[in-house]
DNA sequence: AGCTTTTTGCAAATGATTTGCAAAAAGCTA
DNA sequence: TAGCTTTTTGCAAATCATTTGCAAAAAGCT
């Protein structure tokens, strides 16, 4: 069974944040789409449910969540210089992304958290968090013979890039 | 005896790309330094040798650079929105970036590596490169008691910060 | 309900990077 | 080296994601 992951207001309030409409609205939307979202796609879903909000209030809630350790910041391919979030919900994983079609593909490995440990003892730093992000090609654009990068130009194909 | 490197004018022949006074300048200019400079950084450096080249070469000549594998991009922490870059001259490694204090510590591990096999071993899919960048505090902001990142700011202390 | 603090919507500002364009330079070729 | 073609440059204006100032509205007390 899933174990029931707590409400929005919950996590705002253990969090030590008000309880806006706003907040619980943008945390959900984040739940609900499991995905990576930036701040004009999360405010496309939301005005869906509440036509007034502003896009400023999403971008300063994006950071308050993040301060607040609700919500996680990832940079992806390409597409740097634009800011993505998904929940802090699931367990510590990594991302690549498809230079070809934007496809983001998830997935865990123990040998980052060796690097932060090897990185720690012998530099004495304190690894605070890292940003991973690897490109490439997806499997489907190999087959369908996509090797080179088109210019800058992603094309998402049927399956709709997820980024 | 250091290997000697092929001058600015070989790598650009080498690469197909013309021979600009100002390719040659940016070029020589990034190998100088040997540190991370951004579009900024370096054409603060390049007018003090030829004072009328315009902040918009550089940044058209930075992306032709890279595209000829001349240099490599590279993203910090919190500059995220501001893109480094270093000669493509040295072995491979990747970056932590200190919260408080800027500095960026250069490391290598074979680690990384085996992530990419895995995870083309895993997906399928083929991984052009890496963008990985650790942060947190370095070993000289521990000690002297900086723990938690100083809200935004930056600040370098003695050893300035070679971000 | 009353009072204080934080948040919101809106409009305008930022700041890094990009682009259109005409003049200048680079790379041929003869 | 001169002539011709293509690429690059400097400059000004444009983009685009993100941020900020401000007065009105909402949240969190008491
Ligand atoms: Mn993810
Ligand atoms: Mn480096
Ligand atoms: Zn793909
Ligand atoms: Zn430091």
């Amino acid at each position: 069974m899933t174990a029931s992951l707590p409400s929005p207001e919950e996590r705002l309030r253990a969090a030590g944040q008000r309880v806006t409409a706003q907040r619980v609205l943008l945390l959900r939307l984040l739940d609900e789409s499991k995905e990576h979202l930036d701040a004009e796609g999360l405010y496309e879903r939301a005005r869906r449910e509440m036509p007034d909000i502003n896009l400023s209030t999403v971008y300063r809630n994006l950071a308050v969540l993040k301060e607040a350790g609700l919500v996680e910041q990832r940079y992806f391919a390409r597409e740097h210089g634009r800011e993505y979030f998904e929940p802090s919900t699931s367990a510590e994983h990594y991302h690549f992304t498809c230079l070809s079609c934007g496809r983001v593909v998830e997935f865990e490995t123990p040998l980052i958290a060796r690097v932060r440990a090897e990185l720690q003892a012998r530099h004495g730093v304190r690894v605070r968090h890292a940003c991973i992000c690897f490109e490439g090609i997806c499997a489907d654009c190999a087959a369908r013979g996509q090797t080179v990068p088109p210019s800058k130009e992603i094309i998402p194909h049927d399956p709709p890039s997820h980024v």
